[in-house]
RNA sequence: GGAGAGGUACCCAAGUGGCCAACGGGAACAGACUGUAAAUCUGUCGGCGAUGCCUUCGAAGGUUCGAAUCCUUCCCUCUCCA
């Protein structure tokens, strides 16, 4: 094991928060004298069933403790995510049913090992005590803790004031943490910085329940690709670890360029004098974005994939997007229908590749659709069916589509 | 239990009898520009082979030539009082 100096320093990398830092060295001291690991937990609830890179900024740190050679405790919270967790949030959570999490969790722990070592982790799903909990206990639980201390939390006050119904069970997720920490001894507990008032609630309930409080670091949140609100699958701006390299690789190149530090300290393993290079030219004007987006992109699929991957997910968006040229693969899609020719809507639509024939409509008047490299003009154009056609929709939208006249 | 406020398109949010397929913002999409799927600017943004037709404003009925707007019942949310 690391020395105490050494470890506090691999710790506190990209930490927002260590509370309270004496109690970790505390910790640590003890942990190296007696050759016992920290017991490091963090929990996930199986809300939707993709890692995003939002949620490796906290796994990274848990990996680090690994190799410091702690314990990693990870909670599958079968049962919260019933709850739904209500930090950061503007409104109740809709719970999932118990298929739905089964499904997601097993999706959870294969994207889970992708960060994190297997073998070093114990995981744990709550339903193991909740489930077995009577009223009775939950009571007692409960009363631990006051309504107003709950509406302390910013993102309650907010619903509260702003007129946004609460319901009692969200109430309890906070607890629910709380009490994961009792029940597997945690020593610690990562969590994103919007995690805090469910991290100091542990410390609060293992003391009750006689219990040394856990310590708790906060990570950053990660900003999604919109740049502006964290990354999370339900607002649609997340970039999943298990996504395809060049999907990955465009979604990094689609962040607002002020987000490209952050990520390359969050979610990279660049090493600290390469990351302050890297915040050197970002902040001289001489260097492109573009370049050094272009290697947050294949860094990061490098890690979940490999390097051959990342080049290729590189050199595929230079060629689609830079050179304008035909990505590698397209699909091809075949559509069957009883007449020789096919008003241009209808073929799209028929084939999937659009919604609705109005959407195609405006797509034409707005210039976005190539068939055979051409630029489509009349809405009313009609196409032979048999045979195999290119078609653009937009920048992105590349299919091949194979007619057969039936009959 | 009593009194009040409210439910509008993917989200936020205007509209309180015809000019409303519904202002505005965000998201999204398209185009231009760019050494980026960044930024910026412009446009589009319910459906339908369409200068017209159909369906939409919590749900169902009703009044009216005409309703998101008025009435009735119901469902849901919030606030205050008890």
């Amino acid at each position: 094991m690391l020395s105490l100096e050494e470890q506090l320093k691999v710790i506190q990398r990209g930490t927002v928060e260590i509370i309270p830092e004496e109690e970790l060295v505390e910790k640590l001291k003890a942990c190296i004298r007696e050759n016992k690991p920290l017991r490091v937990k963090q929990g996930f609830d199986p809300t939707a069933p993709d890692i995003h890179l939002g949620h490796t900024v906290c796994l990274r740190k848990l990996k680090q403790f690994q190799e410091l050679g702690h314990k990693v405790i990870l909670i599958i919270g079968d049962y919260t995510g019933m709850v739904g967790d209500p930090s950061g949030r503007s409104e109740t959570r809709p719970q999932l049913t118990t298929d739905e999490i089964k499904t997601n969790a097993l999706t959870y722990q294969e994207q889970f090992f992708k960060v994190v070592d297997e073998s070093k982790t114990e995981v744990h799903f709550n339903g193991e005590w909740f489930s077995k909990m009577s009223f009775g206990e939950v009571m007692k639980l409960a009363s631990n803790f006051t309504v107003a201390r709950m509406l302390e939390r910013d993102d309650f006050c907010k619903r509260y004031k702003d007129q946004v119904p609460i319901s009692i069970h969200e109430l309890f997720y906070p607890l629910m943490q709380a009490y994961d920490s009792v029940m597997i001894h945690a020593d610690m507990e990562i969590g994103a910085t919007e995690q805090k008032f469910n991290l100091l609630a542990g410390r609060t309930i293992q003391e009750l329940y006689g219990q040394k409080p856990q310590v708790i670091l906060t990570m950053p949140v990660l900003v999604g690709t919109d740049g502006q609100q964290r990354m999370s699958k339900s607002l649609g701006n997340y970039i999943g670890v298990a996504e395809l390299p060049k999907e990955i690789f465009g979604k990094i190149m689609s962040i607002p360029d002020e987000q490209i530090y952050n990520y390359f300290e969050l979610v990279t393993d660049v090493k600290p004098d390469e990351l302050a290079q890297i915040k050197k030219e970002l902040e001289g004007k001489k260097t492109n974005p573009m370049i050094l987006k272009k290697r947050l992109g294949k860094e990061i699929v490098r890690m979940y994939y490999d390097a051959t991957e990342a080049e290729k997910a590189c050199q595929e968006f230079e060629r689609v997007f830079s050179k304008k040229e035909l990505p590698e693969n397209i699909p091809v899609i075949i559509v069957e229908h009883d007449q020789a020719e096919i008003w241009i809507a209808h073929l799209l639509v028929n084939a999937g590749c659009a919604e609705s024939t109005s959407q195609i409509r405006r797509l034409i008047k707005q210039g976005g659709l190539y068939i055979d490299n051409l630029r489509v003009d009349d809405e009313n154009l009609k196409v032979l069916v048999a045979g195999e056609k290119l078609v653009r929709i937009g920048k992105r939208g590349f299919f091949r589509i194979v007619g057969k006249v039936k009959g």
